[in-house]
DNA sequence: CCGAACATGAAGTTCTGA
DNA sequence: TCAGAACTTCATGTTCGG
C-alpha cells in the first residue's frame, strides 16, 4: 500500500532530504498550522499531540528525525535504555545496516544517494498513515487557486508552487506547502555545496560491513554539520547585538538605507511584533509570510529601564524617526528614585529585565529577607549570588533593609509608557493587570517606530488592530499626536476590551472605535464592509500571541504552530485581504 | 467560581577563558 | 575557534481560601 507512495518519493531526491523530513515533522506534529476562521474545534487535537513532551518521545524524535523507523528506534531505545544515546545510535546504525537489502544498495549506488534514500528512508514513509489522518483534520483556508496565489506572491516560483501542492496533497495548508518547498531548496543549497568526490557513493558490499557503519556515521556527522551551518546561514535569522534594530534615539550610527521586497510595500503599512527569543526558525517563517522583510529586531531597554527584547517586523520608512516626550527614565534609580536608599552596592543593576505576566511570591521575597538579615555589612559571595539570580529571575526591587518587592502595577505601567491607572479599575484584578501589562506593547519602542507616519497622515489615521491587548498601538499613535480616525480592535479578552474603550472615552477621542472578540470573525465579507465603509486601513498592527514562543512557557513551547501562537496566521490572512483590497480600489 | 499564591525548567543566546 | 558557563525569558498548572 506504501509501495507506491514510497516509489513516488524516492524519485527525486531534491525533494526528499532529511531537512524537508524534520522540517515536515515539525509542521505534521501539530494538525493545524493554519486554522480557519469560524472552526475552532480543529485546534483540540492539535493541543493533544504537541503537549507529548517527554525526554522519551523526544530521543524517539530525534532518531526519527535522523530518518531511523519507529519500529528499530523502539527496539533499539528497549535493548540499550533511554539514557544511552550513543550505544542506541550504534545498534540504530547496525540495524539499518543489516537491513539495507543489496537493491536498495544499488539503488543508493546509482542515485547517488546520501543518508536518507536506504532502507531506513523507505521505511520512514512507512507511516504515512499517521500523516493522512493530520492531513484529513487540517481544514484550510485556502483552495487550490488561491494557494497557487498566495505561493507565488510570496516569491515561490509557479514550478516551486505546483510541485509542493502536488507533493503535499490537496489538502495541505499553506504553512506546510512552504515548508517543503523551503526544505526542497535548503536540500538544492546542500547538495550544491557538497565537495564533488563526496557526491558519488563508493560502491558497497551487500554484506554487513563495520566499514558501512562506519561511513554512515561518518556521512551523518558530516551531514549535521552542513545541515548546521545551512541553518546558521540560511535558516536561522540572527539577533543583532546591540539589539537596535534599524536605530535607537541617540545612538550614533550610520544612516541605515533598507529596499523592501516589492510585494511589502504599501499601502497599507503594517507593523507585526514579537517575541525575539522565539524557538529556531520562527522569525524565517513570519519574515516569510510578511513578505519577506527583513524583522527589525529591537531592545526596549534603550528606550527605557526595562529590557524587552523583541522583534517587529513592518514596512514603514526608517528615516526621520523621533522619540515620544519627554523622554521616560533610561534607568532603575531614575524610573523608581525611592528604591535608591535601599539599594545595596553589590546590585550593580541599572534595567530591568523583561517585564514578565507574573510576579514574584511573597514568601520569595521573605526567604531572601531570612537570607540576608543574618549580615550586618555586607552578604558572603554565595548570598549576594542567590539574591542577585532571584531579583533578575523576577525583577525585584529594593524597598527596605534586606527587603525586595515586585513591581506594583502601576509602576509597571509606567516603564511600559502608558499613563498611570491606565489598567486600574473597571473590575479588572491586580493578576490581571500584570498578565494585560506583561503582554504588552513598550510604548516608546513602538512610538518610535510609529513617529515617522505623523507627516504622512497630519489628518488622522484609519488603524486595524490586531491583538490590541491594552491598546499599546493606540496609546502610542496618540501620544505622537496622530489623530485616531476609524479604529477597529480585535481582542479577545473583555478586560482587555474595556480598558481600551474607557481609555478612547477617558482621552476624549473624535475618531470611531469599533471592537470586536475574535480574530477569526473577522472575516473576508466583514473585513470588505468595514473597508468601504471608511476607505481602507492605512496602518494594520498586531503582536499575535507569543504563549508557545516565550522561553518562560515550560509546558506549551511548541513554537508558530502553537496553540495560541498560530493566530499569528490570521495576522497575515487578514493583513493579506487588506493589502488586496487596498491594491484593487 | 474566582482570585491569589506558589511551584514548575528548558531552550536559546551571550559571554568567557583556554 | 570552541566548549562550557552564565544569563534571560510577553507562562502554565495546581492548590487553597473566601
Amino acid at each position: 500500500m506504501d509501495g507506491d507512495a514510497s516509489g513516488v518519493e524516492g524519485d527525486n531526491c531534491d525533494w526528499n532530504s532529511e531537512d524537508e523530513r524534520e522540517i515536515d515533522d515539525f509542521s505534521l506534529s501539530s494538525s493545524s498550522s493554519l486554522t480557519p476562521p469560524n472552526e475552532e474545534t480543529v485546534t483540540g487535537s492539535g493541543e493533544a499531540s504537541s503537549s507529548a513532551g517527554s525526554s522519551n518521545s523526544k530521543l524517539f524524535d530525534k532518531f526519527i528525525g535522523m530518518g531511523f523507523t519507529e519500529k528499530m528506534v523502539a527496539k533499539a531505545i528497549q535493548e540499550n535504555g533511554e539514557d544511552n544515546t550513543d550505544s542506541i545510535l550504534n545498534t540504530l546504525l547496525t540495524y539499518s545496516t543489516l537491513e539495507t537489502s543489496p537493491q536498495e544498495q544499488q539503488h543508493i549506488d546509482s542515485d547517488n544517494y546520501s543518508l536518507d534514500c536506504d532502507g531506513s528512508f523507505m521505511d520512514g514513509f512507512s507511516d504515512v498513515d499517521s500523516w493522512s489522518d493530520n492531513e484529513e483534520i487540517t481544514n484550510t483556508v485556502f483552495d487550490e487557486d488561491n494557494k497557487l496565489s498566495s505561493l507565488m506572491s510570496m516569491g515561490y516560483t509557479r514550478d516551486e508552487a505546483s510541485i509542493a501542492m502536488e507533493r503535499c496533497g490537496l489538502n495541505a495548508s499553506l504553512v506546510e506547502l512552504t515548508d517543503f518547498i523551503c526544505a526542497a531548496q535548503i536540500s538544492k543549497v546542500e547538495d550544491a555545496h557538497l565537495p564533488v568526490e563526496e557526491k558519488p557513493r563508493p560502491k558497497l558490499p551487500c554484506i554487513v560491513s563495520a566499514k558501512l557503519k562506519k561511513r554512515k556515521q561518518y556521512d551523518y556527522e558530516i551531514w549535521k554539520r552542513k545541515k548546521q551551518a545551512l541553518l546558521d546561514d540560511d535558516e536561522t535569522i540572527r539577533l543583532p547585538n546591540p539589539m537596535i534594530g534599524f536605530g535607537v534615539p541617540n545612538e550614533s550610527h550610520p544612516t541605515i538605507h533598507r529596499t523592501l521586497p516589492e510585494a511589502a510595500i504599501g499601502p497599507p503599512y503594517f507593523y507585526y511584533e514579537n517575541v525575539a527569543l522565539a524557538p529556531k526558525g520562527v522569525w524565517t517563517t513570519i519574515s516569510r509570510f510578511l513578505y519577506d522583510v527583513e524583522p527589525e529586531f529591537v531592545d526596549s531597554k534603550y528606550f527605557c529601564a526595562s529590557a524587552r527584547k523583541r522583534g517587529y517586523v513592518h514596512n514603514l520608512p526608517i528615516q526621520n524617526r523621533f522619540p515620544l516626550l519627554p523622554l521616560p527614565p533610561h534607568t532603575i534609580h531614575e524610573a523608581l528614585p525611592l528604591t535608591r536608599k535601599w539599594w545595596p552596592s553589590w546590585d550593580e543593576r541599572t534595567k530591568l529585565n523583561c517585564l514578565q505576566t507574573c510576579i514574584g511570591s511573597a514568601k520569595l521575597t521573605e526567604r531572601i529577607r531570612k537570607a540576608l538579615e543574618d549580615y550586618d555589612s555586607e552578604p558572603p559571595l554565595r548570598v549576594q549570588k542567590y539574591v542577585l539570580d532571584e531579583c533578575r529571575k523576577w525583577n525585584l526591587v529594593w524597598v527596605g533593609r534586606n527587603k525586595v518587592a515586585p513591581l506594583e502595577p502601576d509602576e509597571v505601567e509606567m516603564l511600559l509608557g502608558f499613563p498611570r491607572n491606565h489598567t486600574r479599575g473597571g473590575g479588572i484584578s491586580r493578576t490581571d493587570r500584570y498578565k494585560s501589562l506583561g503582554n504588552s506593547f513598550q510604548v516608546d519602542t513602538v512610538a518610535y517606530h510609529l513617529s515617522v507616519l505623523k507627516d504622512m497622515f497630519p489628518g488622522g489615521i484609519n488603524l486595524l488592530s490586531l491583538f490590541s491587548g491594552i491598546g499599546g498601538a493606540e496609546v502610542a499613535l496618540h501620544r505622537l499626536g496622530i489623530p485616531l480616525k476609524n479604529v477597529v480592535s480585535v481582542e479577545i479578552s473583555e478586560v482587555n476590551r474595556n480598558i481600551v474603550r474607557s481609555w478612547w472615552e477617558q482621552t476624549n477621542q473624535k475618531g470611531n472605535l469599533i471592537d470586536l472578540a475574535d480574530v477569526q470573525q473577522l472575516n473576508g465579507d466583514r473585513l470588505e464592509q468595514l473597508m468601504n465603509s471608511f476607505g481602507g486601513f492605512d496602518l494594520v498592527v498586531g503582536g499575535s500571541p507569543c504563549n508557545n514562543l516565550a522561553g518562560s512557557n515550560r509546558h506549551h513551547r511548541d513554537g508558530l504552530e502553537g496553540k495560541e501562537s498560530a493566530l499569528f496566521y490570521d495576522y497575515f490572512r487578514i493583513l493579506d485581504l487588506v493589502k488586496n483590497w487596498s491594491n484593487v480600489s
